[in-house]
DNA sequence: TTGTATGCGTTATCAG
DNA sequence: CTGATAACGCATACAA
């Protein structure tokens, strides 16, 4: 209404209202600050009265912490993506905790990426990301001012990072012994890119637990060079077209649900197969997508709203957390398989 | 490797090495500093050995301007969200910007969430929403200290912010006159919540040119509260199984891409009939899914880079700007219609 | 072209 | 429990 003069108002001008000094107002909006009962009451309403909210820049400036943290995405094309973003968000917030998001272009610009996040002096970055080299922790923890790096969803392989994730291996054994109930017996794994950075246990673990306890072949896995859905529908089309229809899989296990919803794409509009009386498939992360009656996919919810409150109390224990973090979701049984 | 103490090099060490003032140095990263070209080899060359890095908290204290911008998300459902995610991130980064990422929790909660952001000192506030009342603009043009309230990818009504979109009249338009050409004549027209606060121009748009164009009725519309796969899924098997098939519509316009997505699970799987056959259906925005052999949805899509790209202008002008920007997009034919 | 004071708004630390 | 001093790292204006 009033367009009044934007002057910032400063904690001494609240110690002047309050008639007190300005580190006694300081005191009074830390929350276990050393202050009778009468000084911070007196603060408080002198702050309200002015409109006084405290400059968390040179806050941080002043302080050796922000509360600020760098989310690091590499990777947007994947739905699952805005959900992890949604969460983190809202509960770092809710834990008074700021977040920028740095779109990270790819391996190389790693790098880079921290640096942008460490020039504003983060306490933590989180990296949630599918890609990076051992790089980024060298870059991380050495001449900058990263104090923490922190893998969200993946279990890092980097020493001096720690990573909060889904166990993928109880997630996986559940998925590949629920489907050896139902009887499949020749399944395909398509997995993305078969790299050595970021670990996702999901691959090895179906292979060891199907071969162990189905006592079948070993299954056939194919790689994409990127979690796609066209990439995953074009590697599904060209490997199945190339199978004769006995040597066809029964069900497709994919590493996330994009590579799966890609993959019943491919079997329902491109083979003119139909999911899952021809080939059953299933997914991981459980994006909003699989719930749909389009594609109805069996898969495995990530335990998001769970790590990202691990993540809360990692970055409240102030680097002191070294052990990494392993979460349980839970397993969605749907139509697709 | 050598974990090398983290201690801060700031400007005073890098000026002692090269045997200048810190002033100096900060010519020398300055872009457009006056300073000797030997002067600044100088500098560069002992901030490259010491590892010196500007601090951006630093700056921005003692500047009026921090280079970061927040952007305000209220609604993670959408998957064109990621899109612009991506984009903006990625553009404002190289333009030197910084992009705090603040999850709006609801129409109420604006007020804290520019809060949380003034609290950084962004340069601006933008929001990417689909409900805001005209509150967070005096919020933000109040006391705190947000300079600049941008709305993205919305028309705002409220004085004072200024609004960076797609050009929904002449993309609606092009719609509307698509369709009448194909011989449509019962256009259904499946909106979003019906709000004042922040104006999308496609209904009033469509509605329109089609009553002067296409001489027809006057369309149908039903409103849903949010703009999501199931609930328009819902609205659309509501308003579609109280109908007889001659009064059926011959094409579903609707206000995004979402939107579209739950119309045409609808008339899939829930009322057994064909798209485009049976219903035509045409959605708004052009997320990555309306390309997909499942959907194959004929779309618009919104001029996402451009809009980034006119943003940063914004920024850079330093509120100078006061002019809306309104920018056309692109009109994606595919299979739905 | 370069060097010098001064201030940005807060916190850590210690003295009272 | 409260007041004071000294950073935090840089930018702006101005003087040399």
């Amino acid at each position: 209404m009033t367009e009044q003069a934007v002057e910032t108002v400063t904690a001494d001008d609240v110690a002047a209202r309050a008639g007190v000094s300005r580190w006694t107002v300081a005191r009074a909006f830390k929350k276990d600050g050393v202050i009778s009962e009468k000084a911070r009451t007196k603060v408080m309403a002198a702050a309200a009265e002015l409109g006084y909210v405290p400059d968390l820049l040179a806050a941080s400036l002043a302080s050796d912490r922000s509360n600020l943290v760098a989310l690091l995405v590499d990777d947007f094309d994947n739905p699952h993506k805005l959900v992890m973003l949604e969460r983190l968000t809202r509960i770092l917030r809710a834990a008074g905790y700021g977040t920028l998001l740095v779109n990270m272009l790819g391996e190389k610009d790693a790098p880079e990426a921290l640096l942008t996040a460490s020039q504003r002096r983060v306490d933590a970055a989180v990296v949630i990301g599918t890609q990076f080299d051992d790089g980024i922790r060298r870059t991380a923890l050495g001449a900058r001012r990263v104090k923490q790096l922190i893998v969200f969803a993946r279990a890092g392989t980097a020493p001096g990072t720690i990573s909060i994730a889904c166990d993928d291996v109880a997630a996986m054994t559940e998925i590949a012994r629920y489907l050896m109930a139902k009887g499949f017996r020749r399944p395909l794994f398509l997995a993305g890119p078969n790299t050595e950075s970021t670990r996702l246990m999901r691959k090895d673990t179906f292979l060891k637990v199907w071969e162990e306890e189905a006592r079948g072949a070993r299954p056939v896995v194919i790689h994409v060079p990127d979690y796609s859905m066209p990439l995953g529908c074009e590697a599904v089309v060209a490997h199945l077209s190339a199978l004769p229809a006995e040597g066809r899989p029964d069900v497709i296990v994919c590493e996330n649900d994009v590579l799966a919803l890609g993959a019943i794409d491919a079997l329902r509009h491109r083979l003119g197969l139909s999911v899952p009386a021809d080939v059953a498939v299933t997914g991981f992360d459980d994006v909003p997508l699989a719930a749909s009656p389009a594609y109805d996919l069996t898969t495995y919810r990530q335990p998001v709203t769970e790590m990202a409150r691990a993540l809360v109390r990692v970055l409240n224990d102030g680097g002191s957390t070294s052990a990494d973090v392993f979460l349980t979701g839970r397993f969605m049984e749907r139509g697709s398989a």
